[in-house]
DNA sequence: GCAGATTTTGGGAACGTTACCATTTTCTAT
DNA sequence: ATAGAAAATGGTAACGTTCCCAAAATCTGC
């Protein structure tokens, strides 16, 4: 195919010919902040509009080292979670009058690099990312400014990174269900590997520990952030536990549905035989049957002060903040109150 | 601020220096298919390698023309239907090697316009768009090959597009809200000015007279494609209808979910009272009670098959396929059965 | 009206790549 | 071996912008 770069666009030579003035001249009077006389400006300008000129942001790039583009690396893009973070970024990089290019890594470390690698050779500016194994050295390299989305900042100890108070956001759902009378909830969570599994698990614990219960004695099963797995895994809890009733904290809302739909088909019902609590706060929870209980974090937010974080760390000032924001608890139907019953599920250490 | 292009990044001069080769051979040897003898290939891509080369994507979209990028505008990234079919292009995407610029418009057409400005300087290949308003010649003039997405594409009928099965779809809906007896139902549509709003409506007024209905007796209230909105059109159909059993055919599920929030409040129950039927499919109403009957669209397809079509565009090859893909019902139990009882509620023509 | 300071402008060179053309090297057949 | 073809390589000019430096124009105060 012979060579057609640019179907006849006008450039900055058109319009300084049409102007009357040196290219240069043009380039001052389109990029604002420059010393050029108003009436040559005012002219430049009109000779621009005229020609329907339109900067090459391709060559600007090239020539300033800055594209205006920023990375999205997030887990997937139909999940209601992540759609709302994606969210969030878009707004406020439309904001800052930058681009986003969005990528979703299914949860696979290859895909990851593949994007982390186009978004490199694409020169952004710097990438939004929610890493999804421990090739800590992959992203340390990244040779770009990176900041984190979600709550594996600690295994990124350089980096800076935004998401949710998972400490506090746990201790809010535990404190719930504490408080209900569910003493010690069978988990499920994400599958090995999975950052956010390690950090989910180990808060969860941890508090468990405070409150005298036995780590050892919640039943854990594993999904992969999809309703389907949440549904088997919560099929599993089913046949592995009797005694109703019983409690399950789930580490996302997908999975807590899916765990819904498998009560319901093992002819139990939530949440008088089984109390479900989920983990993100997405929209499709509010009208279950019934209303799913939750933690919700706030996704959009994270997004938002993602981009910022970004922005900080690429004006090259304190690229080391680690920022986790504030979950609240959605009361809704899911999770029964047994507070009253005898204490026969509770499970003392010591 | 000093000159700071590109943080020393290898480019392809070091590699030649290093592989004692010229340029012009090193991007000929980086640049598969062309003549460059095995030995020197194998010594500049170990070269390359050892250096850490990346190829400068935008010095490169600047010399050949193609950048490899496309742009997907579409509404609103979070709202769930429009996440699945950014999910569909951005997988076709990856297949192909391309990068998405995504853009959410609100449907608020200056945004639009400035998203399209955007893509159009960033010279990516082409773009996918849901067009908000009917500004026509904003994306007839757009200068870039464009495929519509949605079922906006009669008012463009320059332009390729891919979209769902509008007169199926609505047909499919229709059908099965007679067969259940329900001959009239109420409308929530989108608000003035949108262009699915006008499509909606026209299918389902030119079925209602094939069936001898008169579209003048229907109820139609509008709203803004969100729960909340919904929910209040809703409330107003209420007020103003007071016989039950009724039926309510909604134009998307989040404004058909957001109905059922009202019927709940307003201490009916869905589907005894109020049936309502939905259009889109979204995972949401799976879950909800009572689960809502939708007109399914194959959504993740349409963001697939978008991004093939606009590969075709690109190439030059059959620019005006307009392609309509087929939705499905989805029946769960948001619609009752009211055949059996007397028909006081058909409203019949002549 | 003029020297000197200050704006304002123009002319290149660069950013990193690819495309073209000329040149060199290698191959093939005599 | 050698002419001629074919393959492989090098040199240089683009792509469209911005940046630097020098030149020109304008503005000061006397």
């Amino acid at each position: 195919m012979a060579q057609k770069p640019n179907i006849n666009r006008p450039t900055i030579v058109d319009v300084a010919r049409l102007a009357g003035v040196s290219k240069s001249t043009v380039a001052r009077a389109l990029s604002q902040s420059s010393e050029v006389k108003k009436k040559t400006r005012d002219r430049v300008i009109k000779a621009a509009d005229s020609v329907g000129y339109e900067r090459n942001h391709l060559a600007h790039s090239l020539r300033s080292g800055r594209t205006g583009m920023l990375g999205l690396v997030i887990p997937d893009l139909a999940n209601p979670f992540w759609a709302e973070v994606a969210r969030g970024a878009q707004d406020r990089a439309m904001d800052e009058g930058v681009s986003l290019l969005v990528f979703s890594s299914d949860w696979n470390a290859e895909r990851e690099a593949a994007h982390l690698r186009a978004l490199r050779q694409a020169r952004v500016d710097g990438a939004l990312v929610n890493p999804v194994g421990d090739h800590i050295d992959e992203l340390e390299r990244f040779g770009m400014p990176v900041v984190l989305l979600g709550s594996s900042a600690p295994r990124f100890p350089d980096l800076p990174s935004v998401g949710s108070d998972i400490n506090q956001g746990v201790r809010l759902g535990l404190d719930r269900l504490v408080a209900l009378g569910h003493h010690a909830p069978a988990l499920i969570v994400g599958s090995k590997g999975r950052l956010a599994r390690t950090r989910f698990m180990r808060v969860v614990f941890d508090h468990c520990v405070d409150r005298d219960v036995d780590p050892q004695s919640l039943i854990v099963e594993e999904g992969e952030y999809t309703v389907q797995s949440g549904k088997k895994a919560m099929a599993r809890i089913l046949v592995k536990k009797t005694s109703e009733p019983m409690s399950v904290f789930v580490a996302n809302d997908l999975m807590a549905l899916g765990a819904l739909l498998a009560v319901r088909e093992a002819g139990l019902t939530c949440p008088n035989d089984v109390s479900i609590l989920g983990f993100d706060g997405i929209q499709a929870g509010i009208f279950s049957d019934p209303g799913l209980s939750t933690v919700k974090k706030p996704a959009r937010k994270i997004g938002e002060k993602g981009i910022r974080l970004l922005f900080d760390a690429i004006a090259g000032k304190a690229s080391d903040k680690r920022i986790e924001l504030a979950c609240e608890m959605r009361n809704l139907g899911s999770l029964a109150d047994i507070s009253g019953t005898s204490p026969q599920h509770l499970t003392v250490v010591g």
